[in-house]
DNA sequence: CCAGGTGTATTAGTGTAGCAATACACATGT
DNA sequence: ACATGTGTATTGCTACACTAATACACCTGG
C-alpha cells in the first residue's frame, strides 16, 4: 500500500475515533518526511487529499489543522448510509466467503467500534 | 474501477450470497465478453483469480464451475476475523467521518447482510 | 479423426499512480 | 527587511496495472 495512503487513513481514522479533536494541529510535512525517511512532496499529497476530504484545514506558513467537521459533505442520514454501504458491502462479501455468520461478523464490527471510540 | 475487478467482486457477491451454489455453472469467458463487448482475456483473468481464489474449478474444454467451499483458507474462527478486520476498520472508520452512530453502522451492515443472504 | 467448444500463455501497447528533485509562495517573529 | 518556518506547483521518471491481439492447448460429441 502507497505510503501516502497509509498517512491518510491513519490520520482519518485518529480523527474519527476523536483521538485527534478540532483545532489539533498535525506534525509539518517536513518534519514526518524526515521521520520517514520521505520525500515531503508525498506526505504533502497526503496531507492536500485530507484537505480535500474535509478533514484538516490548511494555514500557509503555520500548519495544518483538524477541521471542525461541518456535515456539509453529509447530507440526509440515508445518503451517508448509501456512502458506506459499498464498503460494509465489501467486508460482509469476504465475511461470508470465509464462512463466518452474521453474528461473527456483527460482533467483528462492534470489537472495531470499541477500540476506535474511546 | 478496473472491468475484471468488476467480473471478479460481482461473482464473490453471487457465491457468498449463495445465489451460485456449488456445481453450478458460470457463463464461459467467450460469452460474457461478447456480451460485454470485451476481450476474452479480460474475463479470463477474472476467471483466473477466482479460480486462485478457491471460488471457481477449472474445466478446460467445458468451462468453470462454482467450487465447493473447501474451509481451507480458513483457519480459526479467530483468524477468519482477523481477516475480515481491516476491511470492517476502513467502513466504521469511514461511517463514523460521515457522523453515522455506531447503531446506524451496525443497521447498515444488517441491511446489507439481508440483502445477500436470501 | 475432426469440428467446435472450452480456457490460457505470450506478447505488446497504453495509461497512470506513486515518488522525488527543484524552486517557489506564503506567514511569522525578530 | 530578513531569516526561518510553513505548504506546494511543476516537472520528470519509473514501475506496474490494465487491456487487447494472437496463437495455442485441452476436452467433448459426432
Amino acid at each position: 500500500m502507497p505510503i501516502y495512503r497509509q498517512l491518510v487513513d491513519q490520520v482519518e481514522a485518529l480523527v474519527a475515533g476523536a483521538r485527534l479533536r478540532p483545532g489539533d494541529t498535525v506534525p509539518s510535512v517536513r518534519q514526518v518526511a524526515a521521520a520517514l525517511g520521505v520525500n515531503p512532496m508525498t506526505v504533502s499529497k497526503a496531507w492536500s487529499r485530507l484537505e480535500a476530504d474535509g478533514v484538516l484545514d490548511r494555514d500557509r506558513g503555520r500548519g495544518m489543522v483538524v477541521a471542525v467537521p461541518r456535515d456539509r459533505e453529509a447530507g440526509s442520514l440515508a445518503e451517508r448510509k448509501a456512502q458506506v454501504r459499498p464498503l460494509v458491502d465489501q467486508a460482509v462479501v469476504r465475511g461470508l466467503q470465509l464462512g463466518l455468520t452474521p453474528a461473527q461478523l456483527q460482533a467483528v464490527m462492534k470489537t472495531s467500534l470499541e477500540e476506535k471510540l474511546p
